[in-house]
DNA sequence: CGCTCGGTTGATATCCCTCAATGAACGTGG
DNA sequence: CCACGTTCATTGAGGGATATCAACCGAGCG
């Protein structure tokens, strides 16, 4: 039937823990560290606590009844986790780095809104994206926003070139952006070679001509594969 | 190149009228009456005016560089136009049919929240679509989606039968599925020849099988096409 | 050391896009 | 009233981007 299987939705086994004890600090706000593939909470449960992120990368999904899962945001520190999902969860939230939270007790309206807005934003680019954009596009969409999101901690691996974590792994990729991991992986393969980024290890990316990229991204241009190296 | 061509973005000439006048009426809410095809307000440009849609459909859209469009929502009776669209407006937003609109000049906070959390939560269900649906169930899904936003007017063209104006052309629909026109007429064709819904003249449809339809749309159930006339 | 997991690559399948033609509905102008 | 153009919808034939299936490799780990 479907060209997307149980396959393509990356199913896991399952979350390795499912909460984690609030670590001791000094003072008033409570600070959570959670391990990678924790869960934060799940899709159709109660409605969820609120954090801000302070450090690492959460991923809100969906899932359908068969399996296939989608990715709706990746976010990164200084965002909220946990606005925006419904009175019962729509989404459930999963770390995919070692992630440190802030608690949230009460949100004033104006940041509140800020950060609806911003969802709103963000899922709406997010839907032009899905609807819209060729795999390759997707692709070097993402890698722009998740450098966007989490270049600070690795900076510079050399002069003037951007390098950071790409805490994702393929098949979290391919389930954000509608593909699937062999997609991912090859669009990968195929922006290295054409000299826009570089890596070794899968996870750490350093960009090498952003402003292609950002023009690749935004489909105004396609990627140039005569640079066989 | 692409897949997505041009024509894939439906490019219209361009928007019959840009404002309207507001219409007189005989107390304090502003009330504006526009034709279909008429631009509420520009991606790019200044930040928009609200609205609340009294009656009619408004699609709100982003579009690529070269033309590909992604409608991002479509905004039936008692929802906002207008918020979540960021300080230079991130989409523009076009009616679909001759719409009533009223003109918001101050939301409270609880009612703004509220109006971005539904906007967030529409628009992860639609990226699950755009992500991970077939194109039938994407389909399956607008028809239900629209059915339930413009049911009002004309319930019941027989007993016992949910019938309702389908006011996005075949085109808008496919820019909001992630489809093509083409693609989407040959859905609704076997949605009919399945015996799920019904039409004569493509806007005016019946949902004869409501149940069916949604599971269609949720993906656990695929369309029976034994069913030839 | 064998297992699993994540990533990559190749060969093949398929869903949906592209291109093309047709027909109905509608408005316009002669 | 009737040609004429335009828009929208439908249908068919064919092709292409991406999914599927399969194999392999390296790293981590009990």
């Amino acid at each position: 039937m479907l060209q997307f299987s149980l396959k393509a939705a990356n199913v896991r086994a399952l979350p390795s823990q499912l909460l984690v004890e609030p670590a001791p600090t000094h003072h008033s706000p409570t600070v959570l560290r959670l391990s990678p593939r924790s869960t934060l909470f799940l899709e159709g449960y109660a409605r969820a606590p609120q954090y801000r992120v302070v450090e690492g990368c959460v991923a809100l999904s969906q899932s359908l009844s068969d399996g296939r899962r989608q990715i709706i945001d990746m976010i990164g520190p200084g965002r909220m986790v946990g606005i925006g999902v419904g009175e019962r969860n729509r989404c459930s939230a999963e770390t995919l780095s070692y992630v440190t939270l802030e608690a949230i007790d009460s949100v004033d309206h104006a940041e509140l809104e800020r950060g609806l807005e911003e969802m709103v934003l963000r899922a709406q680019a997010h839907a032009t994206l899905l609807g819209r954009k060729t795999a390759p596009e997707r692709v070097a969409s993402a890698i722009l926003d998740l450098a966007d999101q989490f270049l600070r901690p690795s900076r510079g691996c050399k002069r003037n070139t951007i390098c950071f974590n790409l805490h994702p792994t393929r098949g979290d990729l391919a389930d954000w952006l509608g593909l699937t991991v062999e997609t991912v992986s090859r669009c990968f393969t195929r922006i290295k070679k054409a000299g826009l980024i570089d890596f070794n290890h899968p996870e750490i990316v350093t960009l090498l001509q952003p402003a292609t990229l950002a023009e690749i991204a935004a489909g105004s241009r396609a990627i140039d594969n005569t640079n066989q190296a």
